[in-house]
DNA sequence: ATGGTCGGCAACCGA
């Protein structure tokens, strides 16, 4: 069966929910992870995500930040939310998929929104930056996320880290620039290596080629200047190495109406 | 070298 997962940092459900409607109906995808929805959970547009196919849902919201959400045409085994850091901050929501949803052997799907950081790479005077290095600490000693040999799971989100030279439009720029510093790519890739997991959209678009999924709103014209960063990603477990049928960054999304700074990135899989 | 823009929500904070 061909499993299609999507991961979109939306910058606010509501306000680009005809955006997501735009992108849903050409991709089709299963399952639908975004990121950033800055909607309480009640407040939710399931409605409208029922409509257009999409009955399952896994929700971790809440008001004005952050937010995660699992949206699937298929029905899931199991759903769940998880904290880290011992804030409130809703920034992880996972779900299986399994035999309701006609596969043999389950999937475990993990939707992340990593923090930011804030401005200064400095954990002595940026408690926003320390925070970013204790989640991506905590994401390295989570049991889930070391998923056995035969263990079938995907990992997604906005992880907030480009972690290869050829993540950001300038290396050596950027060295200073938090999402790129090396504390921070190094933290990144020890709970990919811990985990086993494996980069599945760098398979298709292996380095040196650059590959972004990011590009700043203050820039005055995104394309041209063309300075973006890879700060989203799908991570499959070795599994499901082998699995990945095709990855897709959708850069056209960065030129729509009112669009969010991040693109939405595929990937399909026969499972 | 610096400032540049968004969204939520009604002050600025977070990105």
């Amino acid at each position: 069966m061909r499993l299609t997962v999507t991961s979109w940092n939306i910058n606010s459900v509501r306000l680009r929910i005809d955006l997501v409607a735009r992108f849903i109906k050409a991709v089709r995808p299963d399952v639908l992870c975004l990121q950033e929805t800055k909607c309480p959970d009640d407040a939710f547009p399931l409605k409208r995500f029922k409509r257009l196919g999409y009955e399952h849902i896994s929700l971790n919201g809440q008001k004005g930040y952050h937010g995660v959400a699992v949206i699937s045409r298929l029905p899931f085994e199991s759903f769940h939310n998880r904290s880290f850091c011992g804030k409130t901050d809703c920034r992880h929501t996972g779900a299986v998929l399994g035999e309701k949803a006609g596969l043999r052997d389950p999937v475990t799907i993990h939707n992340f929104y990593v923090p930011a950081g804030g401005d200064i790479p400095d954990p002595a005077v940026n408690v926003k930056f320390a925070h970013k290095l204790g989640f991506l600490d905590e994401m390295r000693a989570t049991a889930d996320l070391h998923p056995a040999a035969n263990e079938r799971s995907i990992l997604v989100g906005d992880l907030n880290v480009a972690p290869l030279e050829c993540d950001v439009w300038s290396h050596k720029q950027m060295l200073g620039v938090v999402s790129h510093t090396p504390i921070e790519t190094e933290k990144l890739t020890a709970i990919q290596k811990d985990g086993g997991w494996v980069d599945a959209v760098r398979g298709f678009v292996p380095p040196p080629q650059k590959l972004y999924t990011w590009w700043s709103y203050r820039a005055a014209d995104w394309e041209a200047a063309d300075r973006g960063r890879r700060l989203d990603h799908i991570w499959v477990s070795p599994a499901l190495g082998d699995r990945v049928i095709e990855t897709k960054v959708t850069r056209h999304a960065r030129s729509w109406p009112r669009p969010s700074d991040h693109v939405p990135l595929t990937a399909v899989l026969e499972v």
